[in-house]
DNA sequence: AGCCAGGCCCAAC
DNA sequence: GTTGGGCATGGC
């Protein structure tokens, strides 16, 4: 079995990467390690010191898909002063969540995870992803004596029926999702290609992503950040309602007011400044 | 039993 | 443009 291995990793944790909410496909081993499915491939990830080590990899799918996909080439650590010293009460946040980096998903995954997510808790979503793989994506292989499948194309969604979808626990939004499959084809990837890139704006983006059913303003921010780089992203859910209030003193409700003070305060990292947040009141502050 | 979970849709103002 | 009720599902 292919190991790579890879050296000089820093501000780099596992379970701060894979236990912060942005991913739904990934689980621990007992000997620390992850595994996981992305890009029509299965993995697992160790990391000892600054050592990480990937097992079931090629060099070119490292070099083609994993290294962008585990953000390794932006620097973390510069990312966390910078946040530090723009405002020192995150600073135990950043503690905490050391090691977090934010992926950069596959985009049709990560737009149907996040509609499955509304109103629902990471146990479930996670439990009704892995069935619709299950059921309806692509075999990729057995791998350490499990069956590990793709998460279906929008093509495939789109061909669901609302059944099909309702007994993955999906509930109402299996309605949302296979209308959304339906526009995604409509739209196409090339669509979708240019909101990741520079070209267009965070704020574009945004708009474009709202349009979608079962896309409100929560869920297009999780788009945003975790599949196409808008680091600017500030999604806020009733956990980041908790923090915020636990922190700056927010009236819970006050969204608008917490929107305002990530962008004023974080800024263009704003959305790597709420994954320390959400990851600290969920490990941590309680 | 009722509340909560990475909220959104839709109707009524 | 903003507000509020309704909503599938399972764990606690």
């Amino acid at each position: 079995m292919n190991k790579l291995v890879i050296e000089g990793i820093k501000d780099f944790n596992l379970e701060h990467i894979f236990q912060c909410g942005q991913c739904f496909r990934w689980t621990q081993n007992k000997d620390e390690s992850f595994t996981g499915v992305a890009g029509g491939k299965v993995i697992t990830l160790s990391i000892h010191g600054t050592t990480l080590t990937i097992e079931n990899s090629s060099l070119d799918d490292f070099d083609s898909f994993w290294a962008n996909y585990l953000d390794l080439e932006t620097d973390y650590g510069k990312i966390k002063d910078n946040l530090v010293q723009s405002d020192e009460r995150i600073a135990p946040a950043i503690a905490t969540g050391y090691g977090i980096r934010i992926l950069n998903q596959e985009i049709w995954e990560t737009i149907a995870s996040f509609i499955i997510s509304a109103n629902n808790n990471i146990p479930r979503i996670s439990a009704s992803i892995e069935k619709i793989a299950q059921r309806f994506g692509d075999f990729i292989a057995t791998y350490n004596g499990q069956d590990y499948y793709a998460f279906p194309k929008p093509e495939k969604i789109a061909n669901l029926s609302i059944d099909d979808l309702t007994a993955c626990g999906l509930g109402y939004r299996a309605r949302y999702l296979i209308n959304t499959a339906k526009k995604f084809i409509e739209l196409g990837n090339e669509y979708f290609d240019h909101l990741l890139s520079d070209e267009v704006s965070y704020k574009e983006a945004f708009d474009e992503l709202i349009k979608l059913e079962g896309v409100g303003p929560k869920v297009a921010n999780c788009i945003l950040l975790f599949s196409l780089k808008k680091r600017a992203a500030f999604p806020i859910d009733t956990w980041m309602k908790k923090v915020m209030a636990l922190i700056y003193e927010f009236d819970e409700e006050d969204i608008k007011g917490m929107a305002k003070f990530a962008d004023e305060h974080f800024g263009e990292y704003a959305g790597i400044a709420q994954q320390y947040l959400f990851y600290y009141v969920r490990n941590n502050a309680n």
